[in-house]
RNA sequence: CUGCCCGUAGCUCAACUGGAUAGAGCACCAGCCUUCUAAGCUGGGGGUUACAGGUUCGAUUCCUGUCGGGCAGGCCA
């Protein structure tokens, strides 16, 4: 039972009890729905359905007999059978009532669970190398990250943000290149502009801060450019320096952060690489052909072994993810999400299949196996069946799946009814800071957030700056600024609401808004544990909605007080779920709009 | 050719992970301001869930195949 819905809770303790007495020993996982269907109540639960096979009996008698057995409560009005053998539950008006000041004592905390029990996550996210500004995928991830960083501390885990990027590889030396030539003078077309080159107005720039000795911060670096063009690592460090203050800017204009920034190069520097080779060499996962080094990944599924070592003696890009993947796990994080394009899939069978081989050297070495006493321990508090990293030592106990992936499409940007397809400043790409300025960070994160990451999303310039119902950012904001504009009329403070008579909340409008704000829980719960912020994006344009059609249904500030402070009650849990659900996208909640 | 992902209203997407009559928003049509923000609300039409089988009390959901779309498949990153 992992749901986290207050009287779906309550309903199955009662369920349970009457179980005791139908049927102890059978095993029933019990889940309580909320039926579409109104007529078939608030909701219903088909254990008696699940039993008839075991116990060999007929669904509605087994649904009879539990409802003969389930205890009085003050929330249930009536419970009855239908269909196959449903049982219906339909709830009194106190038993939503109930939930009101459960909303308003909980504050900030509505919608926090502790599923996550202090544990370790690291999630990796943008992770771009410093070789020109942001682009619009750049964004959905940094959006897709951060809210799921977010719906992880809500759900009591330990977050740890990280940004892996390579400074030292090929794409370095192609933007090196590319700011010497311009700070040589060549433009791209001229003769002597380097074949491969990046052409954007940002390469300019960064040549003529070169040329001006310029010092630049980013938030892992500082550097001063020598100004002497004929120096190509001062060149080299001064762009890469440069190129990561401008990200810093745009994640800041995005109010997204990082705990760190891994460098790729350290995984040489810190030997780190080369111990991974070791290691699978050892596992015996390895063998030679063609005077490259390869290993066997079609001993973990991937469709055909893949290059380690070329026969130039160095390694192919995987090997430092696998040594980078071994080091998070070393670290500590028995958790690792890591949110890239769908056109990287395919090193997901790569990394795994080496982190997997990397497990057989120790294990094969009669290396100490400790993680297994910890593991079953981790397996008793309800998380899926991570073994436990050991401070520093074997890796041995990576689970299958380690690290999982969460890969998401491409964002096209529609602009005037066009795609738009490139930017001035960076070229051949729209950036992220480009749809920030047209826009706001608002409408970007919750745009890019709308729709499930492996689903193409076309980006409307025009609907993300409307300024009505079309656009579901301000239509959600809306909601909280009507709210908040009922509370300075009223003029009163929200604590004086605290105790005050819900009786008078009888209206359809009032029912609906206090049934869907008990599911904000589960939507937080379900969206972190499925990777999938736009559940809450869905959830909370549905939640707006009903507060819109209540507003237009009744007035809040009516003469008869009890009804008025009923209202208010309700109208400020509705504030605090907009608040908390908008705050775990990243997106505002403006007062006054 | 092979692997992974996807296919739901004209469009963009849901569907509580196997539940009852598949739901919203755009767009279209018809209404609602002497009122706490009409930046809003109410009602209406619109579907063989790509197709064909299978599993079972029950399938948009799970399995197989076909068709269509995306991505990947190099000693590239």
């Amino acid at each position: 039972m992992s749901s986290t819905h207050p009287l779906k809770d309550q309903l199955a303790l009662l369920i349970g009890i009457a179980l005791e007495t139908v049927a102890p020993d059978a095993p029933v996982s019990l889940e309580i729905e909320r039926p579409k269907n109104p007529d078939h109540g608030d909701f219903s639960s088909n254990a008696a359905m699940q039993l008839a096979r075991p116990l060999k009996r007929n669904p509605r008698e087994l649904a009879q007999l539990i409802l003969t057995g389930l205890p009085k409560s003050p929330l249930i009005a009536r419970a009855e059978i239908a269909g196959a053998g449903f049982i219906n539950f339909h709830l009194t008006p106190a038993a939503w009532h109930g939930l009101v000041p459960q909303i308003r004592a909980a504050g900030a905390a509505f919608g926090r669970g502790d599923a996550g029990a202090g544990h370790k996550v690291l999630v990796e996210f943008v992770s771009a190398n410093p070789t020109g500004p942001l682009h619009v995928g750049h964004g959905r991830q940094a959006a897709l990250g951060d809210a799921i960083c977010n719906l992880y501390a809500a759900q009591g885990w330990n977050v740890y943000r990280e940004f892996y990027y390579n400074d030292a590889g090929v794409q370095i030396a192609t933007l090196a290149n590319s700011v010497q030539a311009r700070a040589k003078g060549f433009k791209p077309g001229d003769a002597g502009w380097p074949e491969a080159a990046y052409n954007g107005d940002y390469i300019a720039d960064i040549a003529a801060d070169f040329l001006a000795k310029q010092t630049v911060k980013s938030d892992d670096r500082e550097f001063t450019a020598s100004g002497n063009v004929d120096d190509p690592d001062s060149i080299r460090q001064f762009a890469v320096a440069y190129l990561r203050h401008e990200q810093d800017l745009d994640l800041k204009a995005f109010a997204v952060r990082f705990d760190h920034y891994y460098l790729e190069s350290s995984l040489y520097t810190s030997g780190r690489v080369e111990a991974t080779v070791k290691r699978l060499i050892e596992a015996g996962k390895t063998y030679e052909q063609d005077g490259a080094l390869w290993l066997r990944t079609t001993d973990y599924g991937d469709d055909k072994d893949r290059v380690m070592k070329k026969s130039d003696g160095t390694y192919t890009y995987f090997v430092p993810d696998v040594a980078y993947h071994i080091a998070k796990w070393e670290r500590g994080y028995e958790r690792a999400i890591n949110i890239q394009g769908t056109d990287h899939h395919g090193t997901i069978a790569r990394v795994r299949a080496g982190l997997q081989a990397a497990g057989e050297s120790l294990r094969s070495s009669g290396a100490p196996t400790g993680g297994d006493n910890s593991a079953s321990a981790l397996a008793d508090s309800g998380l899926p069946t991570f073994g436990v990293p050991l401070a520093g030592a074997a890796n041995v106990g990576i689970p299958e799946g380690y690290p999982d992936y969460l890969l998401h499409t491409m964002v096209r940007v529609m602009r005037g009814g066009e795609e738009v397809k490139i930017s001035k400043r960076a070229g051949s790409y729209v950036t992220l800071r480009d749809l920030i300025e047209w826009t706001s960070k608002d409408a970007v994160r919750f745009f890019l957030l709308s729709r499930k990451a492996d689903t193409e999303y076309i980006f409307d310039v025009d609907l993300a700056v409307a300024r009505n119902t079309d656009n579901p950012v301000y239509y959600v904001q809306y909601a909280h600024a009507r709210i908040c504009r009922v509370f300075e009329e009223w003029g009163g403070q929200p604590a004086a609401l605290d105790g005050v008579d819900l009786a008078p909340l009888t209206a359809p409008h009032e029912l609906a808004l206090m049934q869907r704000l008990a599911e904000y829980p589960e939507t937080v719960a379900t969206a972190s544990k499925d990777l999938a912020p736009h559940l809450l994006v869905h959830y909370l344009g549905m939640l707006a909605g009903d507060f819109h059609a209540w507003y237009n249904a009744e007035k809040f500030l009516v003469d008869d007080a009890a009804t008025k402070l009923a209202r208010l009650a309700l109208a400020d849990a509705t504030r605090i779920a907009i608040v908390n659900g908008l705050a775990l996208l990243g997106v505002s909640a403006p007062e006054k709009m």
